[in-house]
DNA sequence: CGCTTCGTTGAACAGCTTCAAACCTTGTGG
DNA sequence: CCACAAGGTTTGAAGCTGTTCAACGAAGCG
């Protein structure tokens, strides 16, 4: 999409968590300089991927987790009669991969949605260099779980009846993960389709379609195609929370 | 509900992986004899909640990992509306509270559906014990990642729109775990209310009640208030796949 | 340029929700 | 022990949201 972050200068970036620019974002995150260098030592070199290539596939051995350097990944599963449910989109600076952590093999699949870049971290280098330093290990554990604490995020999103809110909530974590990036949290490029995003959210593709051209009637986005201006934040914050969740399905504390 | 559970002899039960009938359903499965005995220090006394009773809240400290001796327990989070939506219901054998591993405070609350008894294992400990038994590392990890499983298990139930196909699958999630536990699987006691499975579901409390006495006029059930009786459990299975996602949120591999 | 896939829009339909009321259970106090 | 209150559960009828089916326009790709 971004001409700029597409065209990578690979020997540079190569093995070289100290210059990232997703440092702070990522694994490297309030890891000091001797550390960093050995965190270096279990990056092995970086894959890229083209649109629609699979990182890892369903039932496939466990070797490594995975960091988004540029571009974005979905992941899904596949259940018996073969239908998709989405997991997750996964932006720069996003781990991934951890499904496998027990089974010692994948039960889920990784797929690129654009051009991408990825830093793999073979996991029997990693798990030598976290039992080395304890900060690396807290800081895996952190990340770990803010894995887990989205996946709750996304289950009360379906939760929720309203298609509306689901999207709004839906648009607003993608421009917060913008803004951690420090790009233009208000130009949002959908890398993903219509049919993903719906089926995301557990809607239809039609739903979706008239969904983004309600919010563009209510002047909250622009959308053209792939890219999504949002005009109004706020409003977009707003419907977030208020349509609410209908009355009957509001269940409080206790 | 059951008196023969319900009173526990807890001096016999304290301290005891080795000679605890969920041994091979709980952490100590694949474990040899002396690492038993060493997982057996790491397990602090059992603690007994009454229905209504919280285990943990949001917010609170990570401290243990916990293990569902007898009773039920059901796991929830609290949106800022204080919405509820409920993650899982968790029978004997069940390990939960890992949500707080990397925040090192829970962000999620767990209550007891009745009187349960809980194997509460403090992390510090635990974590001293499988640096030390490989063997009980590699099984924590096991079990971590059929919770993320289970998950992913539930996503895909709430994206499917079918509310009688999410039923079944529920029915038959506590059918196959009441298997495990070498219970009767076709005699499930509901020990949450139809309110907990509708908000667990993505539906309101009318439509799970319909959908009970539908699958009782279907002959797939009896259902008497707690008390459910599967009598086709041929039936229940193929309503878990059957009637299907519609063909508009289908989506086939690629 | 024709093909295919993606995206949008319209109209009818279905399923779940909403609102309302009744029943049953449980617990409390007279 | 019974009356009463409170909450959980069931059932009915009406309304609404999202789905389904269908058609068309736009973009990407050989």
């Amino acid at each position: 999409m971004d001409p700029g972050t597409n065209v990578l200068d690979l020997s540079q970036l190569r093995r070289s968590c100290s210059s990232c620019a997703l440092s702070e974002l990522c694994l490297p995150a309030g890891i000091g300089n001797d550390d960093l260098e050995r965190l270096d030592t279990a990056v092995r070199d970086k894959r890229t991927l083209d649109r629609g290539g699979m990182l890892y596939r369903d039932g496939d051995p466990f070797e490594a987790l995975y960091v988004v350097r540029s571009g974005s990944l979905k992941t899904f599963v596949l259940d018996d009669s073969g239908d998709v449910q989405i997991l997750g989109f996964h932006l720069p600076g996003e781990i991934i991969g951890f499904d496998a952590l027990a089974s010692n093999q994948h039960v889920s699949q990784a797929e690129a949605l654009e051009r991408s870049s990825i830093c793999e971290l073979p996991y029997a280098r990693l798990q030598q260099v976290t039992s080395e330093v304890p900060a690396l290990h807290r800081q895996l554990m952190r990340v770990i779980s803010r894995e887990v604490i989205e996946e709750h995020r996304h289950l009360v999103m379906m939760g929720r009846q309203q298609a509306q809110e689901q999207l709004a909530i839906f648009l607003k974590s993608l421009a917060d993960r913008y803004q951690r990036l420090q790009r233009d949290s208000t130009a949002l490029t959908l890398s993903m389709s219509r049919y993903d995003i719906a089926n995301y959210l557990g809607l239809v593709v039609e739903t979706v379609s008239r969904l983004f051209s309600r919010l563009e009637e209510m002047g909250v986005l622009e959308v053209n195609r792939k890219s999504v201006r949002i005009c109004r934040p706020d409003l977009l914050a707003e419907l977030c929370r208020s349509s609410g969740v209908p009355a009957s399905k509001r269940r409080d504390a206790g």
